[in-house]
DNA sequence: CTTGACTCTGGAGAATACTCCAGGGTTATC
DNA sequence: GATAACCCTGGAGTATTCTCCAGAGTCAAG
């Protein structure tokens, strides 16, 4: 498996994929006789759980710390332990995070279809409001 | 309240409030009459807001968009309703993305506590893992 | 009216995370 | 053995999100 292929199935780009290897956050990829380099599945769920971290929010360090503790199993210590134990209550506190603004957008969401059966109209006036500061600006 | 008051409370950095002003992601401050700006609480709101958005993983142009749909009460539109539906979609996702993350390290977890109840070495050996590549790497 | 703490603007610099490119080698196919 | 599609390296460039600084003005207290 060479690094297009793993692209396409990863939804990463190429030159990211070897950007990752630069950063360390997949191990130097083995090279075929010509000098390609050489992917298993390993490389390519490694690559996919880089790419769901980081639509979490995660920065490529810290997920450079997630992988580090996944990586563990078998050889565990207590620092492990420790940076698992921070990244757990982190993720926590997203989540709490997340169903704050999830209820936020629920109740505009709620106000927005009263508001819609009522009278439709064409524009919105909102950009003005964020310009003005008026009200409603959470 | 002026910048330096904004900032204590918000734990945004004064240059960070000026920028967040620059980019329009809150509105251009009052000034004093000798230039200065000048915030109220809905200022300090929202600036809250971003902050938490941010820690979320939204990025400044998606809590544009995040405000922008809730200054919008009052005055909603279908596309409103379009950008509300989508963001609570995404946001959804976020959760469940983290909940696998978090199964993730409840697992790890798990393996490191038994494997610390047998035996507790000093020192882990998962850089090594980490760059050869060899197992347990997620 | 001076001192110190605060604020202003404009612009440069930095960290993160890519993204693109030139110039060149590799591999499969006909 | 040439053609097309792929890959290589090194380095420059970009977008985002700040962060810092110089040089200067504002303001409250003594």
């Amino acid at each position: 498996m060479q690094i297009g292929e793993v692209a396409q199935s990863t939804g990463l780009s190429i030159d990211t994929i070897r950007f990752y290897e630069k950063q360390a956050l997949i191990p130097a990829a083995k090279r075929s006789s010509g000098g390609y380099r050489v992917y298993d599945e390993r490389n390519v769920e490694r690559l996919l759980f880089i790419g769901r971290a980081q639509g979490l929010g995660f920065s490529l360090q810290e997920i450079r710390e997630l992988l580090l503790i996944e990586s563990s199993e078998g050889a565990p210590c207590s620092h492990v332990q420790d940076l698992l134990a921070a990244k757990t209550i982190q993720v926590r506190e997203k989540i709490v995070g997340l169903r704050k603004i999830q209820a936020r957008l629920a109740k505009a969401q709620k106000q927005c279809t009263a508001a819609l059966t009522k009278s439709c109209s064409a524009e919105c006036p909102v950009l003005e409001e964020l310009e003005s500061g008026k009200k409603g600006l959470l």
